[in-house]
DNA sequence: CGCCAGGTGGGAT
DNA sequence: ATCCCACATGGC
């Protein structure tokens, strides 16, 4: 497959996406409740409980996000996070200055907790550097890699959500509708699937930004594990155009 | 009850 | 390189 033909398929999924469930607005941020918001206005990225982090304590709380949303459902990160910003954690030294078992206690809803504060710590000493979350000058995604704790897939959210870094964030999510609509086998490589988004795309950071949440929103609306087809909105889907291939991935059960 | 959730590191092959 | 597993809570 071409790479321009690539391109068009990707647009094509992230208008269709778009269009069924409109601007997402990450990175969420908990500001009363901690749930994600929803109804967002495109128009808005400074207003309600979503806004651009600029400063050194928003961006703080993105890269604590990122690091417990690994693996973990967004509400229980949320929670974790919340205990933490309640526990005055606003930013790197805050995170430094506790003792790790009191960490661990506040960050026990996200799972993994221990070793999620240790994650955490890691992350802490590398932004404690001064001048590092100022935005004037974004981490290199090297430097976030060699950290303990923090992979592909969380050193590239940080790099965009925290730092607006046209990066595209690649997760299991994307690999599994990328399967499914036939862009990939399954077996490739994080940077190989990045690879396809960035040798395709225009490298802007608002819309990898929205592109992203939109692939979580129908992964858990529509491509989930057990696939719920009735209503999706994506077309030239594997499933919707050639069900007797289903199946093809290993964490995809056959159809009824 | 089992499976899944916006992964990662470490160890074995 | 490429599997395999531990990590671990909370929702369905």
């Amino acid at each position: 497959m071409s790479s321009g033909s690539v391109g068009v398929r990707l647009r094509a999924l992230h208008r269709q996406l778009l269009a069924a469930y409109g601007p997402q607005g990450w990175w969420p941020v908990p500001r009363d409740g901690g749930s994600p918001r929803r109804g967002f206005d495109p128009a808005g990225y400074h207003s309600g409980d979503y806004r651009t982090p600029r400063t050194p304590a928003d961006r703080f709380e993105v890269i604590m996000g990122a690091v417990l949303t690994q693996n973990t459902a967004w509400t229980n990160a949320s929670a974790a996070l919340k205990a933490l910003l309640a526990a005055r954690v606003r930013r790197p030294a805050d995170a430094l200055a506790l003792p790790l078992r009191r960490v661990a206690r506040l960050v026990r809803s996200s799972g993994s907790f221990n070793q999620k504060a240790k994650k955490l710590r890691s992350v802490a000493k590398y932004f404690s550097l001064p001048g590092s979350l100022s935005g004037s000058l974004p981490p290199s995604r090297e430097a976030l890699l060699a950290l303990w704790g923090i992979g592909p897939e969380t050193a590239d959210s940080i790099l965009l959500y925290a730092f607006q870094v046209p990066v595209f964030v690649v997760d299991a999510y994307t690999r599994r509708i990328l399967v499914r609509i036939g862009l990939i086998q399954g077996r490739e490589t994080y940077d190989e699937i990045q690879s396809l988004f960035h040798a395709s795309l225009s490298p802007d950071s608002a819309m990898f930004n929205e592109f992203h949440a939109l692939i979580v929103e129908h992964a858990k609306a529509h491509c989930r594990s057990r696939p719920v087809c009735d209503g999706c909105p994506v077309t030239r889907c594997l499933y919707r155009d050639r069900p007797e291939t289903a199946g093809q991935h290993p964490r995809t059960p056959p159809l009824p």
